[in-house]
DNA sequence: AATTGGTTCTGAACCGTTACCGTCACCGCA
DNA sequence: TGCGGTGACGGTAACGGTTCAGAACCAATT
């Protein structure tokens, strides 16, 4: 005969104190102000409090009345394990949760099912304030963030009205590393990017797909190049690049085969990220062709193992992002208007970029 | 002259009830029974929060009120950073992340602040149950969490009476690692290992500090070693094993030098973990040792990098313990009784191992 | 005409705590 | 003896919702 567990509800804080013959008030102020009472009655409030096996206030009654949950949310980019799997926001990840740590709060994910646009997660989630990690520009769930009366801080995304921001200077930066393969003598140049937009598209992507792409980080990336390539009369348009989808060092090896299938003649890869720029790495070994005297290979991120390999790129302070993150949210800011932190960042020479061969090498080796 | 700012609150349900002239049943019906009002009124409340800015109920109160927090707790090692870049951690961490995201529910990491033994965040928690991830024995986060009236799985954990538990059998599976080296013919051994308790150690560790160690998967897999070893009367006492407090491969270089100083006649090097192993690895390269014809390597894990390298080791599936422990909490059991989930490891052959060299040949050479 | 059933909405209780202010006893001091 | 100050504790009202039993109304059935 089936028979429903009987669970013993736990005892309240009303309870114990009808139990001890006190007010709430002062078990409450046992646990939460011990200056307010007696160390004897304290001592007896916390040693009945054992007996009955009371856990002590209850979290969820507490934050409803200080209106504090002692976290904050966390929306990241729809796909989890992308984010688990990148050495980027995985170090936006650490800093965040070590500077919630200092702080004593808990860092809460947001549950984003991937399915289905379900934004009620956004707001079921209990949390003092959100911190949004590049997701796209159109995300619903940025939307309904926004909506919710809570500070809220934006990593890796354009600026928004009157929302606090961190990032780098994408642009910029990636126009700096341009620009050094173009002293290097690049003209021929063909790009691997990460998924522009929610759609999967692996193969080339054209001008107006990357100008409307729904990932800032991309865009602004992909902008940067066009800007200093125009430097030169290189037309963009004309510039291969290659997206894809899933972002591994696989996807960036096929991604760079594509691109040298399309046009032998290219000197250079840039690569929007380190993990792609690897892959294509990769591809340029299976192929026989030598780094950097045959082909030059950049990435962006500086991540651990690009640093190892020796990859050119530029370096982003990620765990530094993500504490700033943290900081901006946890500071008892005035708010008096919103605060933007455009951190710094590096190119890292490294060994995987050098001038072009000249036609005769090409033709005729070394 | 400094003037408050001064914060709107935000409208509550029942500022929007008394507004729209109907009861505050009806506004919470509006949002959470779709079917228990009429269209039209429904869109006249949906409307009139609009306009209003009233961003829905609020998740507190409504916690409060529904008993559920829509979240699960994660209690990590004392060292957050620790965590992030353990691989093996890491992918435990994915795992339950995407069982957490399945089920809708957020993933709260409580703070744990590494300085003071502060407790207060286990209990500030507002969550319906906790996952705890390898803490040391006698941590007493552990303790707060058993003390909180609510389901709760721990993982890499000795069995607790009444507490779902998901691991692996570290000690068999490392007794069968131990097992092919002693059927190669290794008997002359050194171990590399992870902290055993939460003082720092970085040296030898005698065998009652082994016994001893506080964490338990460290304590099984030396324990299954020296079962190995007992079989063919190798004295486990006169085994070198050396400790590390940090878990990165420099520390598993640097444990490697000391054991091979320590003892030159070592034929082979068994690693706790893979990240220690690559360290070993790197040591012997350092050294001019060639791998597995001086030195034989071995790891434990089955991280992606000691795969590529080619290490023999022993893979767990982390990101499946990590679901499972994301399923054994949210799925609805009749918590008859504790439940149990041991996974299954798998042995890697690899390249890093064979037999040792004859004494002939370590004297003469090959 | 009375009963039934369905839809739509309401009233009051409840979830478990903390904030705010008030009370009261006790003490030292003029 | 009166008085202000202080330490210890209590009462009440939120905090912002959800739940559940039922009221009111109307149409259809018996």
């Amino acid at each position: 005969m089936a028979r429903s567990i009987h669970v013993r509800r736990p005892a309240t804080l009303a309870s114990l104190a009808a139990e001890l013959g006190v007010s709430r008030t002062t078990v409450s102020n046992a646990y939460n102000r011990p200056d307010q009472l007696s160390p004897e009655l304290r001592r007896r409030v916390l040693e009945t409090a054992r007996r009955l096996g009371y856990p002590g206030p209850d979290p969820v009654a507490r934050s409803l009345r200080t209106r504090k949950a002692g976290a904050v949310g966390l929306l990241l980019t729809e796909n989890l394990s992308y984010a688990f799997r990148d050495p980027a926001a995985l170090g936006f990840l650490e800093g965040l949760a070590l500077a919630c740590e200092g702080a004593g709060q808990g860092l809460h994910l947001v549950p984003v099912n991937p399915e289905r646009e379900d934004v009620a997660a956004v707001h079921r989630a209990g949390v003092d304030g959100f911190v949004v990690y590049s997701v796209p520009d159109d995300d619903p769930h940025l939307a309904a963030v926004l909506s919710r009366p809570v500070p809220t801080v934006i990593a890796d995304q354009p600026h928004i009205e009157g929302v606090d921001r961190v990032g780098i200077d994408d642009g910029t930066a990636i126009t700096e590393l341009a620009k050094k393969l173009i002293a290097l003598g690049h003209r021929r140049i063909g790009v691997v990017c990460m998924r522009l937009a929610r759609d999967r598209n692996d193969g080339f992507a054209p001008v107006d797909r990357q100008q409307n792409a729904h990932f800032h980080v991309q865009r602004t990336r992909l902008g940067g190049l066009a800007a200093a390539f125009a430097t030169v009369g290189v037309e963009w348009a004309s510039v291969p690049v290659v997206e894809r989808f899933d972002h591994s060092s696989a996807m960036g090896a096929s991604a760079a085969a594509q691109l040298l299938d399309s046009d032998s003649q290219l000197t250079a890869l840039i690569c929007t990220s380190d993990i792609l720029a690897l892959g294509a790495l990769a591809e340029a070994r299976r192929r026989g062709l030598r780094v950097p005297q045959d082909l030059t290979v950049t990435g962006f991120d500086g991540i651990a193992e690009a640093e190892r390999v020796g990859l050119t790129t530029v370096r982003q302070p990620v765990l530094e992002k993500g504490k700033a993150a943290g900081r901006l949210l946890l500071s008892p800011s005035e708010r008096t208007r919103p605060r933007s932190i455009t951190l710094e960042t590096e190119f890292l020479t490294g060994t995987t970029a050098a001038a072009p061969r000249t036609a005769e090498e090409r033709w005729f080796g070394p």
